[in-house]
DNA sequence: CTAAACCTTCCCCTTCAGGAGAAGGTCAAG
DNA sequence: CTTGACCTTCTCCTGAAGGGGAAGGTTTAG
């Protein structure tokens, strides 16, 4: 198969498989004789895997520590039970940060209904965002 | 004030300072005889404004847009309050991602646990991330 | 036979917020 | 006078995940 009926079963550009290959997440595929790159199913398997990680959170190079474990002939579960273990750490972080300039986002929200831009001077450029409290 | 002291008041790199005069949101501050830049506290105050505005989740170039208003003497009140709005609303829809991802991974790293690592082929990398249901 | 659709490599561009280093000028203290 | 700390401009680099176009070769359908 080419690589645009490749990149369409996967839902991909053709131009992100050669990328792909680049990183080293793809192996080289074999070539017909005039040069065009010849996949094979264990081809689609494997950039299948890559979108299926990639929607779980993990980047591509995390990715790439994953299929090359798999091309030394290491089975890789444990190392991908302890990435996704370290980036469901992350993403409650992520979450906990977000929550707390959500909240900072409401404060000022609420602020900037009670200011009257009549009051808001060259001194602070915009008195909604002039900080009363300090940083945490 | 020279350029370090500024930087320092502000708790920034001289590098940054320069960088955001480079955008446009530092106006070109005077110069010593020597061809130092030599500040005021007008420049302190919006330094501290950037850096507040930042805290908040602004971009840069949303500062930008404010500083930008500010200089050609329009109050830029209202055009800030619709940014909070806006980035409030950007920040509770990537807390939503975040939970459907945190969800996401929480039921792969269960899986994780109850999978064997012997039955884990070559066909798809890793079994752990084999999608069994439809992408949303 | 020709035009469209596909493929190849090569190299630069994007966003975001700076960081790094080079090569040189200046200022303050000992 | 010299050393060290500071300042200047210039240009390139980072990471993430590709996107875009140029210039050319191949394949397939009509």
């Amino acid at each position: 198969m080419r690589i645009g009926e490749l990149a369409e079963h996967a839902g991909v550009h053709p131009r992100t498989v050669r990328f792909y290959e680049r990183l080293g997440l793809l192996r080289e595929p074999a070539r017909t004789s005039s040069g065009y790159r010849d996949y094979d199913d264990a081809a689609l398997n494997r950039l299948t895997f890559i979108r299926n990680a990639q929607a779980a959170g993990l980047t591509l190079n995390e990715i790439g520590g994953i299929t090359q474990l798999r091309d030394e002939g290491t089975t890789p579960c444990a190392h991908v039970a302890e990435l996704l273990d370290t980036k469901l750490h992350h993403v409650r972080h992520t979450i906990k940060q977000l929550r707390t300039l959500e909240n900072e986002l409401v404060a000022l929200v609420d602020r900037s209904r009670t200011l009257d831009p009549a009051d808001c001077s060259d001194n602070d450029t915009c008195h909604i965002l002039t900080r009363r409290d300090p940083r945490p």
